[in-house]
DNA sequence: TTGACATATTCCCATTCAAGCATATATTGA
DNA sequence: TCAATATATGCTTGAATGGGAATATGTCAA
């Protein structure tokens, strides 16, 4: 299977970071462009690159206004993937297999970053 | 900011839809390297790839039995996941009112300006 | 010990990605 | 019309990704 693209893919789209923080700033209301850029504090050209993919992954939608462009996260589009975390509800609450599941990674990581 | 990754961002690690399939497989019971394979329908080599990031971010773990290692999802990491995707919960369902609250906020604010 | 089986690792390749930087487009106001 | 503002697009680069194929490691059985 090929790599998903970002731009139609919702679980690729939100594997970066700064576009999960556009989401949450956007979910509360619109925002213009630049708004965001001051919020993330990143270079415009990556803020409007974030939210064109964000756009055709169907995660936002855009209303202009005057020569701004006021950005929105639909948020429906983000029970995709709430539904699919839920599959997992139902095993939650065990705690020891959680701690020692936790352990086995820890141990994994160190063993790779020393090797 | 750099890419994240796939071996330490969960978000990151469960953008790719083999792995997703492998998460859901493995939520129910422990399985052999072989049995994902033949569930997936993919190179065995691919599969202990994808089961090495997993391993690494913390979503499954390990336990070797004879020449076999039985993998099983850790669910509690998923909470990360579904936690993020709860804060847009309460925007779910009332798109249509939020629109509407909004519009009628900007009358409320150009009467008020304008009285 | 040898051979079969189960899984992991390595190397290569084509693609994707996000950032940096420059530039283009569009809209407003003087 | 011209300049300033707001946003989008194009190009390049270095790093990471996933698949394919070959091979290595580890374990059991005869």
């Amino acid at each position: 299977m090929a790599r998903t693209a970002a731009t139609t893919d919702i679980f690729t789209a939100i594997a970066e970071p700064h576009r999960r923080r556009i989401l949450q700033f956007l979910a509360a209301g619109e925002q213009a462009v630049n708004d965001i850029v001051t919020f993330l504090a990143i270079a415009q050209p990556q803020v409007s690159k974030h939210l064109s993919i964000l756009k055709s992954a169907g995660l936002v939608s855009v209303r202009p206004v005057g020569r701004q462009r006021l950005y929105r996260t639909n948020t429906e589009a983000l029970k995709t993937v709430h539904a699919w975390t839920s599959t997992f509800e139902q095993y939650w609450g065990n705690q020891l297999n959680a701690i020692k599941a936790s352990a086995e990674a820890q141990v994994d990581a160190s063993e790779r970053a020393s090797h």
